[in-house]
DNA sequence: TTATTATATGAGTGAATGTTTATATGAATA
DNA sequence: TATTCATATAAACATTCACTCATATAATAA
């Protein structure tokens, strides 16, 4: 079924995600477009590590760039990552309350 | 929109999946129920490692397992993780060309 | 041009994680 | 019971990776 190409592919944005700042930097971007300031503010992480996060999701091909004056902008390369992470969070959620019923029995 | 705690999960799971052979014992399982012999022979990894890598899904609360006999079943606690994946894929193959095309023009 | 603001990069460090080797457990069979 | 097959665990090692600190670049303003 899958190429081993089109695996690691999967596995490089997998990984670009699964780290709990960059999943925060990716939720905060959302489907808008928002400048390194906004995003330093909405997480109230260090702006050195904000820009080392979003390198990783540049490299991921997760978010794109486009400046404006002294301000660049991210966003999400495909808005509906954010539909897959809520179906992920809600399939998460069902399954660990199945867990959870299976062991109260 | 989320909280910690959920944020935390998507993690934990996304973690899960974020390794190249992980990912591939989980496609291999796909939405059935195979014993860990089947996943060895499937992705020709080392026995110690396929159990090593099962031992970090069951973890994350991605598979579920049940004794046959000698043998131990593994598969997904919520198939529909497949599709999310699929998901996942294809819209990162739309964004990889949308990136490509317009490097092209 | 100098200073300031916005963002990125590189080096260094410590912690987390994947892999291997050796060994253990648990079920089935002789 | 002894042996074999299926699977799991533990320790040791190597590598990856997140974070911080210092510095660089790029745009704007004074």
């Amino acid at each position: 079924m899958y190429s081993t190409e089109l695996m690691k592919n999967l596995v490089k944005i997998l990984k670009s995600l699964s780290e709990l700042n960059r999943l925060r930097i990716v939720l905060a971007i959302g489907k808008s477009s928002i400048s390194v300031s906004e995003i330093i503010h909405a997480t109230q992480l260090p702006q050195t590590l904000v820009s080392f996060h979003l390198k990783t999701l540049r490299n991921a091909g997760v978010v794109k760039t486009k400046r404006n004056g002294p301000f660049i902008y991210y966003s999400l390369i495909s808005p509906n990552l954010i539909d897959i992470l809520n179906d992920l969070s809600r399939t998460n959620d069902a399954a660990q309350r199945q867990k959870t019923d299976a062991i109260s029995k």
